[in-house]
DNA sequence: TTGACAAGTAGGAAAGTTCCTACGTATAAT
DNA sequence: ATTATACGTAGGAACTTTCCTACTTGTCAA
């Protein structure tokens, strides 16, 4: 399966992957080893699953010296909360959408 | 596992779970086997699917003679889409937040 | 009440995922 | 030049997922 919606839900049904993305997020761009010292997990582990972001492209990296940097890429991010959007209907409750129409109306 | 979002996104990270999804949220509520003549598979692996779903609160299911009807349970979405928001600052970029400051200002 | 239909469950084959240790390769430090 | 460091890759063990066919249970129709 090719479709990129799959290969990203894919890559994100992993909890180590989700902390990966989380400490490039909050803590920024960061070489491999930095990232592994966050878990219990050996470090060739990281590192396929750093592959697996690289692929879906939800990471890139770029070569420091002997240090590899990996950083958070966002397109991938927006592929999904697209890909969510015609459940909104179904999430966003009565009381959320009357809201919503209010403040529309409000400022016509 | 039991954090929700990480038995959420797995059940999400399957293209025949989507789709089931899909019909429900387009054509609504329906019984097993009209979900399961949407594909090729056959319908006891359609059951299996939805056990899935359900065990992960992305559907219900209400009893109706022998049949069951499934529908979409929209909380979970909710789930997904608060994961989803701490990475909107990587994929919504400048032009788009400026778009977004510029209307915040306009109507002050 | 007997037969047919809807749906779930059991058990198992095949394939995929996730982790490990051992090893290869490129760069930096001595 | 040699050694140490950072990282990737190879191969394989353990586990999980996904699908199948066969079977069970509950409900409706004749």
């Amino acid at each position: 399966m090719n479709d990129p919606i799959d290969t990203v839900l894919a890559a994100l049904a992993n909890p180590t992957r989700r902390e990966l993305l989380r400490l490039l997020r909050d803590e920024g761009q960061q070489p491999v080893q930095q990232l592994a010292n966050h878990f219990t997990m050996q470090r060739p582990s990281i590192s396929e699953h750093l592959k697996v972001l690289r692929d879906v492209g939800l990471v890139s990296e770029h070569k420091q010296g002997r240090q590899r940097y990996y950083y958070l890429e966002g397109a991938m991010f927006r592929e999904v909360q697209e890909w969510l959007t015609p459940y909104e209907r179904f999430w966003k409750d009565r009381i959320a959408n009357l809201e919503i129409l209010l403040a529309e109306e409000h400022h016509d």
